[in-house]
DNA sequence: CATATACCCATTGACGCCCATATAATCCCA
DNA sequence: TGGGATTATATGGGCGTCAATGGGTATATG
């Protein structure tokens, strides 16, 4: 399985430490399967992160942009100085820095959910929360999806 | 990682020393580690450097403007005049020259913004509105930074 | 000779590496 | 197929190493 699917609650230890899933790890690719970036989640308050090769096609992406322009600039300053690498040890561990961990209230546990290509680090109860909001969200669309396909003009 | 990524506020010491990230000097080729260039930002009250590889880089960038052009002498310029190469010491420190900290505000931290191929220093305080704003200008455009970071392929 | 800069050494705190344990999952063979 | 044995995962803690920082001294450069 090459995506990051399922969620888990992990503790935090003293030192910070916490276990990204061994599922999420063999996301990775063999090669920098120690490392992973991190950035704040634009529409939640929550962290997302990924593998490094992610990384590399979002550099590419910009670099695409014209040089002297203002959005290069904009996009260079809100992504590459929000992106966070952080290196994960031996055992599967990594460090979440403060100032994501402060974003997403973040504090004893953190809950993974996987998003495919991404995943998500969340305050296991707002993590929760926005599960069933989301689902909630889904069911109501579905329903007046189908009401607008059965309504008849 | 082959990119400068992330940020961080540093002490200018009272011999004007400040370290060069650590994440950053890994950025160099091991080449040419112990020197960078610095220049001053072009449209933001910053300085901006990089290895001095990276040269030939912004070269071919002003090469692509049109060469009857204002910009061409504009960027030209104030550009390839205005680099300063400066060198980093066995501990990792470099010395900001005065005219650069002058143009930045900077007196007793430097903020290192990482920006992909480059990064930039600011006065800590100017660089992190300076980024709040850069995502307030996104933001308007939500679907821009998103895809950024989300696309595939 | 005076100022600036490079080199050397020291300190502190954070982080990575190593080892250890408990629980859970998997295996393997009778 | 049952049940003990092996392996993997999450978690805890000790300790060495490195990064950031401070300061003394030699060296250079005008």
């Amino acid at each position: 399985m090459d995506l990051f699917v399922s969620k888990y609650i992990n503790k935090i230890d003293k030192k910070g430490r916490v276990s990204l899933p061994s599922s999420f790890r063999n996301v990775l690719p063999k090669a920098n399967r120690n490392e992973i970036i991190l950035y704040k989640s634009i529409k939640t308050p929550s962290i997302e992160g990924c593998g490094v090769g992610r990384l590399q096609e979002i550099a590419k992406r910009i670099n695409n942009l014209d040089f002297f322009s203002e959005d290069y600039d904009d996009f260079s300053t809100s992504i590459f100085s929000e992106i966070i690498t952080t290196n994960i040890d031996k055992e599967g561990r990594f460090l979440i820095p403060e100032e994501l961990k402060l974003y997403a209230s973040i504090k004893t546990e953190a809950a993974f959910f996987g998003q495919g290509h991404y995943f998500q680090i969340w305050e296991p109860k707002k993590g929760l929360k926005n599960t069933e909001d989301s689902r909630r969200r889904l069911l109501k669309e579905k329903k007046s999806l189908r009401m607008m396909l059965t309504q008849q003009k």
